[in-house]
DNA sequence: GTCCCTGTCCCCCAAAAGTGGACTTGCCCA
DNA sequence: TGGGCAAGTCCACTTTTGGGGGACAGGGAC
């Protein structure tokens, strides 16, 4: 039996989520809060699994306490739990760790299929968040691999020590070269990736995720 | 009825797919191949709404093909289906703007099932491919911590600039401001921002999504 | 009121960066 | 088999930065 703990401040709504995880034969409630002001003595006392978790609570908000959890103990899986698909709280969701991202829209065969899913260690998104994600992932990561300028080994090896903030001594020292060396590289690296300054070598570098 | 094409390699596989296809009441095959040679012309022939992608296939990749269609029209939603949990091909996919990606291992009704939630618009993802991207969601997207340097509005303004490889002289023309005083910003930001450069600034910068 | 941060400007000076050559070594290739 | 060419090594010269000072007005904070 998979021990879950539920925080969602509508009672009527935590009460049927209760009740459905208890009728399935998979899950065992473990707790139900309306918020989570106590969320880590709860925790503490229950041992949950996973957490299913609405991101809109007063008092702490699902946000908050979906990091608690993951700082407390970040093998508790945990099931983010909204009506809106609200871009910025999916995205921090993500960021803190969130094991999934379902809207209340599902229904309760969804839900324990997901919670089930997220148990086996899967990680669950309704469709419409998943899209979200993918295009924030897209505009996020595509660090464009299209222009391709052809540095050389040393070049990058360069950028690369240029981008920790060395300077052309530093560099130097690092590869055991003389300076000179390095200002050749890095003159030819600028006319490849035709910039004139260590500053936008380094901008174009990450933003377009050389090196 | 949704109209979808079908590119694997695998003669039963495709075989049993393009019968599980038919035989819903909801899709109708447009097209089922071997391989994606020839695919903008089927492409063009068949008009699908919808195609699932072999990944591994002979000749031309599922991955060239996902770019290849994306480019041809944008709308055609692609399902990319595969045996491998790859993450560099997940991450590949992603960026091409696959809008699902399906292991084999799923079974024939959560294959429709998840057909069918794509062409209304949503993305799907197996939980475990989810798993990987959420991973990769988290360590690629913003390392924005709460570090807090309190740079002033000046200052940020000067390092978007410096970011953008302004020079100190370009900045102040900018901003109509004298070089004296972009130097004295950028002297306190170095302060703040414990760095004694502009690369490191804006490596700083960039890597925690500061301005 | 005084303190401290911001915004604006100034000087000086040493160090670092940016640019123009120049030489050698390989390697490709016609 | 000699020319072209990218990469690796080095020097000299000019500009730009970085870091050290100060100055002064306006605004909150205390």
């Amino acid at each position: 039996m998979i021990r879950i703990t539920i925080f969602e401040d509508n009672d009527p709504l935590r009460q049927l989520l209760a009740a459905v995880l208890n009728a399935s034969n998979a899950f065992t409630l473990a707790g139900a809060y309306p918020d989570a002001t106590d969320i880590l003595n709860d925790l503490k006392q229950e041992q949950p699994d996973m957490v299913l978790m609405d991101i809109d609570m007063p008092g702490v908000s699902g946000l908050q306490a979906l990091k608690m959890i993951k700082q407390f103990n970040p093998v508790i899986k945990v099931v983010m739990h909204t009506v809106f698909e609200d871009n910025d709280k999916i995205f921090e969701s993500i960021c803190a760790g969130a094991d999934g991202y379902l809207l209340k829209s599902a229904t309760e065969q969804e839900l324990l299929q997901s919670l089930l899913q997220v148990h086996a260690g899967g990680a669950i998104m309704t469709p419409s968040v998943a899209r979200k994600v993918l295009t924030l992932f897209a505009k996020f990561a595509p660090a464009k691999k299209g222009e391709e300028y052809n540095l050389s080994d040393r070049e990058k090896d360069v950028l690369r020590l240029l981008i920790k903030g060395y300077s052309y001594k530093m560099v130097a020292a690092e590869l055991n070269l003389a300076v000179e060396t390095i200002r050749t590289y890095i003159k030819r690296m600028y006319e490849k990736l035709q910039v004139h300054s260590m500053s936008a070598a380094v901008a174009k570098a990450l933003k377009e995720g050389l090196v």
